[in-house]
DNA sequence: GTTTCACCTGACATCGCTTTCCAACGGTTG
DNA sequence: CAACCGTTGGAAAGCGATGTCAGGTGAAAC
């Protein structure tokens, strides 16, 4: 009942005044539904567009049941793959008139804090965006919610999703190292604490070893390091591994698979301070092509971040039009190897 | 009517009959109304609980006149100074109970469409945080709007904001490359269409301009550089300059302050292509204290981003839930020198 | 044993829109 | 000319919560 300020707050019975008909009418006549004559429908507009009239959707929601709203989960907004999907998401999903709603977990993200409050989600959004999120193993209580989920980046049984396939990441990171000659390449990524979903540093490992093996290379426990995703934890790996070889560049592997380019920056950024030059002394690849890649000449294995946002809405979009759950429906996105400035030979 | 499922779909009543009281008590109990007994709380609460009942938005919407929303409004999220902004905002915000809206201008965020589609918003949201938003003159549509806002990044007369003074910003930089020695100092920064609102970069160019005229050096017109906000347009600038200066050393400035973070990564990403090394044969200089920029070793003019989306969210809760317009306030923030190895003494 | 009063609680109207129904209308058809 | 029919528009019943107001209860006061 707030009467907030002076405005006089028109609603859809204005326009049926102003328009001379029955609000049923106006409602019918705005949003195109049959039945309504061409005549009646210019003059419902224009009385609309008069009164600078928009339906609430609060009232709109509650009779259709349905919020014109989506919300997205991630575990953080303010890293560059995160946002840069929801970027896509929210080009598709607002072009379709509906709303974006943010979801953050933070420090929620973690296997420490594994229930997601969905309570928050209930009735408010038509929709879910799983960025990378940790969810479980269904029947998980985003399911019991029966709200349609698509995930990006990690896949829950079950449920549509996209993203690349990381074991391929993996493979194709490691076989470009391989094709450049190296035989001693260490892997920086093992997620401790899977934050991130369920396998995408896990797949890219996997895929690692993988393309090893089939080169009859054995992998070497000793060459892989856990580091999460951050940037920080990638310096510290760097760090590690130069103490580990004695400070002495013979002793070290001669390449590096970052599980991303974040990652990788921050092991550019602790082999600079620490005198061993890429990539002469050292090859570097990640995984991402973000933004700020190409500034460090950084070789990768790129995926189209925007893009699989796009995907998503629209696969979501599907899910909610329908009232009969859809199939679920996996996309595989390729990867594609970015070859810029920090790999080469061995020394 | 959807009948989403077979959820059986539990509203307030159902709660009030589980609990044994009327919905009325239901809705006072459950939102720490006062005139409800601790045993009757604590019933419904327990009721609630069981049936896992969460109170419909779009309902309560409907008949409060608020939506426990805010908007976010922002040229761009996949650019890491939005994002942080509205991570600050969103953690303020979500404890409070408020969900967040997005609405990223996108192509809309030129002066070419200064036309907001304020329509999206209207009951929609409950108030606006806009960042660096390009919001034409007062009185603008938002205003009419008669929804709550604040700024960050840029202020309109008679709106609140949040921001760090620019054109101090521009002279604390400038000053530090003064103190050690620079007097031929580039800037790059000048915003061509004035995308990202109104006066960021001209502030920070007229800090420069009035550092330099402190030191009794005259701002030398053939040393400013427009470039925008990014990365791209620093490279290109740099490119430009080093041309300009027939590829030679001897006719550069030893300094250059650029207007953000980003843009100093492009120029040292041209720099290091050039052959130009920093900070030996050049200076740089940016803004923001990107959480990247640490990489770069980049010295820059810090400003506490997160916290702006923190302070400007709790400036907006007030204006929301306070009935009458609050007088508005604008906060600034202080700029701090972050110095690492960009800068150093002319050559 | 009333009366008083504070305190709880319930009934009901209401928010603005959508969505069945159903009535009216003008024009065909037999 | 009456019966029929497709088209168009209106009346009214919700949707699920909140807010108002009146009533009912108990304890305290007289």
């Amino acid at each position: 009942m707030a009467e907030h300020g002076l405005a006089p707050m028109i609603g859809i019975v204005q326009v049926a005044a102003l328009a001379g008909v029955s609000p049923a009418t106006v409602s019918r006549a705005l949003r195109g539904l049959p039945g309504v004559s061409v005549t009646t429908r210019a003059t419902v507009t224009d009385a609309a567009a008069a009164l600078g009239y928009v339906a609430s959707p609060s009232a709109a929601a509650l009779t259709t049941g349905r919020t014109s709203a989506i919300g997205v989960m991630a575990p953080w907004i303010s890293r560059w793959f995160f946002s840069a999907v929801i970027e896509g998401a929210h080009e598709v999903v607002s072009n379709e008139g509906y709303d974006t709603l943010l979801y953050p977990l933070g420090a929620n993200a973690g296997p420490t804090a594994p229930v997601i409050d969905t309570r928050a989600l209930h009735k408010r959004v038509d929709g879910i965006l799983g960025l990378n999120v940790p969810l479980g193993l269904p029947p998980h209580a985003l399911q019991n919610l029966r709200i349609p989920l698509v995930t990006v980046g990690s896949t829950i049984p079950g449920v549509s999703g996209v993203l690349v396939d990381d074991i391929e990441v993996g493979q194709a990171a490691t076989k470009h190292l391989l094709e450049l000659g190296h035989r001693a390449i260490a892997f920086m990524g093992t997620d401790p604490d899977q934050m991130y979903g369920f396998t995408v540093a896990a797949d890219r490992q996997q895929g690692y070893e993988q393309a090893l093996l089939d080169a009859g290379i054995i992998p070497d426990p000793s060459l892989i390091f856990e580091t999460g995703f951050a940037i920080a934890s990638g310096e510290q790996a760097m760090n590690r591994l130069w103490e580990r070889a004695g400070r002495t560049l013979a002793a070290m592997p001669t390449a590096i698979f970052a599980v991303s380019d974040e990652v990788a920056m921050g092991i550019l950024h602790a082999a600079r301070n620490l005198g061993i030059d890429v990539p002469t002394d050292l090859s570097v690849i990640g995984v991402d092509n973000h933004d700020l890649a190409y500034l460090f000449d950084l070789t990768t294995i790129g995926q189209p971040v925007r893009n699989q946002g796009r995907i998503a809405a629209r696969m979501l979009l599907d899910h909610v039009r329908l009232h009969e759950p859809l199939a679920p429906k996996v996309v595989r996105m390729d990867p594609g190897l970015v070859c810029r400035k920090t790999t080469t030979t061995p020394r």
